[in-house]
DNA sequence: GCCGTTTTCGGCCCGACTGTTTTCAGTCG
């Protein structure tokens, strides 16, 4: 049988034939061509597979009949000629010289034409030996720049991109110390951690200041700053610990609505507003908006204004993604996204029943302090051996301390009665129904063997989501960021049986989870279902999760009716699923 | 190689920083 590509393994080998083609010296149009495929293929809800059966492959943007051809060439034979006939003309090996750091295309081509070099070891060799300087352009800064270059790589073969909870919290200890300094005008997180990406390759911060030089001599002054990568005038690049990079950009205040725009991207979202931009007449670019025929500049106070200006409505961070949003704006079709303030109850934590560190009326106080009216206390069941869960008679017990709660706390706080239960490898469910028709609300969720094959994984999700009892699916794929990915399954089959039961899906607000990911909420919303936002909370602090799960629910396009933990609790306790 | 609310052909964002250079190419975002 041949291999099945996942749209990962698909999405990776376009990337990898972009940059083979950029180093053979392909017109560059082309180059962005495949990247751009690549790019939408990897955050697709859907699976190749079947989208190739439908017919719709040329629906999704960026794909047009070449590649279109040469995906169906890969998922229906398991092979691609064109990729093969490349990498016979241009080594693969080449790829990992171009993970070096300043080491581009143009140069890996000039090592390997003029050199014969071909991979790291003698790239090293050469460089030691000082053999590099006799290249056009290379000279003895370029020369060591790629000696510890190639150090980096060979300790981080992949480029290590961190969560959202960690490169936020950074950010926001760098903007604390910044922005009450009388030399500062304005300051925002931007970037991928503006957008509430899942993982963050490196952390943007803008700053509207007058004197862009008082600003950089205070980063770069910071205690936290390891190296220095790159100062200038108004960028400056440093890295914290060993490989979190964090870039700063500093402009003057009138060109902040410009620049945050610009800073803010994605790539794909800045070079389509561009173009919308020059369609009209009009260039664009982090400073001002250019009329092409008259020599006049526009500034603009914030984004919103500058959207409009082009015409269009105000496009949130979350949603550019060059993924259609423009158009969308132009025709005043974007989606009003949930708000953090529209989550009124969480509905999934833990406490020192199972695994969590606070009891349950620290864990209520501090959800209560959050402005949250109530929680579902999940507590997992005793099947999951680990964290010494919550048997039937546990439960019991636990419900007695939740009425007491409940009167203590009347009319500020409702603790409902639940229970994380534990969908053990066949599908079945380690408390009786009847343990869990006793409670409000049921929380299942598979922690084990997430690597069964496909067919009985998928078939194991759907037995958890017909059970009557079942409200809520947890933390559906079961991926830890950077740690393992999810389970491989059907997920338009799991959505379907989720849509059709009622079932409602979690997105999970720990920042190593964030699950279901964006692309998975959207296809699964496509599909009908509906969805919850909670923290997974195992201590007081991590009710502030919220906030992650909500960026997650936003970049799919989620609005207040979508998620069903805006409702008031007794609507919530008296909805029944089917 | 993709794409079209002026286009099925002829376009395809815009600028900062560095290192190697005497005016610019390469890389990055």
């Amino acid at each position: 049988m041949e291999k099945v590509y996942s749209n990962r393994e698909v999405s990776i080998i376009f990337e990898k034939i972009a940059t083979l083609l950029e180093i053979k010296g392909e017109n560059r149009f082309k180059i962005i061509a495949y990247r751009r495929a690549a790019e939408n293929i990897s955050s697709l809800g859907k699976d190749l597979k079947s989208i190739t059966e439908d017919g719709t492959l040329r629906d999704i943007p960026g794909i047009g009949k070449a590649i279109g051809d040469k995906i169906y060439e890969l998922i229906s034979t398991g092979k691609l000629e064109f990729y093969e006939k490349l990498i016979s003309e241009v080594p693969e090996s080449l790829l990992v010289l171009a993970e070096i750091p300043e080491l581009g295309p143009q140069r890996v081509r000039m090592l390997w034409k003029k050199l014969g070099i071909s991979d790291l070891d003698v790239l090293e060799e050469a460089a030691r030996n000082k053999n590099l300087q006799k290249l056009d352009g290379f000279g003895p800064k370029i020369e060591s720049n790629i000696l510890s270059g190639i150090q980096k790589v060979r300790k981080h073969p992949f480029q290590g991109r961190i969560s959202l909870g960690r490169a936020w919290n950074t950010a926001s200890v760098i903007i604390e110390k910044m922005k009450d300094k009388p030399w500062l005008d304005k300051i925002s997180p931007a970037g991928s951690i503006r957008r509430m990406k899942d993982t963050i390759g490196d952390i943007d911060i803008l700053v509207a200041s007058r004197d862009a030089e008082r600003v950089m001599e205070f980063f770069v002054g910071m205690e936290e700053v390891h190296e220095v990568i790159l100062r200038g005038k108004t960028k400056t690049s440093i890295r914290i610990g060993s490989h979190l990079q964090v870039d700063l950009r500093v402009i003057a205040p009138e060109s902040w609505g410009t620049a945050l725009q610009y800073f803010t991207g994605n790539q794909e979202h800045n070079v389509q507003i561009r173009e919308f931009a020059l369609d009209r007449g009009y260039s664009l670019s982090e400073y001002c908006l250019r009329a092409t025929s008259e020599d006049k500049e526009i500034f603009f106070e914030n984004e919103r204004s500058l959207y409009e200006f082009l015409g269009l409505s105000y496009i949130p961070p979350e949603l550019r993604q060059g993924k259609g949003e423009i158009n969308l704006a132009r025709n005043g079709e974007l989606p009003e996204l949930l708000e953090l303030n529209d989550i009124r109850g969480d509905l999934q934590f833990h406490t020192n029943w199972s695994d969590g560190k606070a009891s349950l009326e620290e864990m209520a106080k501090a959800a209560m302090q959050r402005g949250l009216e109530y929680i579902l206390v999940t507590d997992h069941s005793h099947g999951l051996g680990i964290t010494g869960g919550v048997t039937p008679d546990d439960l019991v017990e636990q419900g007695r301390e939740i009425d007491l709660l409940n009167e203590k706390y009347e009319g500020k706080m409702r603790v409902l009665k639940g229970v994380e239960v534990e969908v053990k490898a066949d599908g079945s469910l380690d408390l009786k129904d009847q343990v869990l028709g006793s409670l409000d609300l049921v929380v299942a969720a598979v922690h084990s063997s997430l690597r069964q094959e496909r067919e009985r994984i998928t078939e194991r999700y759907i037995r958890a989501i017909e059970n009557p009892y079942v409200h809520i699916l947890a933390h559906p794929t079961g991926r830890l960021i950077g740690e393992r990915d999810g389970a491989d399954a059907d997920w338009d089959r799991i959505f379907k049986a989720a849509a059709s039961t009622g079932t409602l899906l979690e997105i999970n607000a720990t920042p190593q989870r964030l699950d279901l990911p964006d692309n998975l909420v959207r296809r699964a919303r496509e599909l009908e279902c509906r969805f919850v936002v909670s923290t997974d909370a195992h201590v007081m602090e991590h009710f502030d999760f919220l906030f992650f799960g909500v960026g997650v629910a936003r970049r799919a396009g989620l609005t207040a009716a979508d998620i069903l933990n805006t409702w008031p609790w007794e609507k919530l306790i008296n909805w029944k699923k089917g």
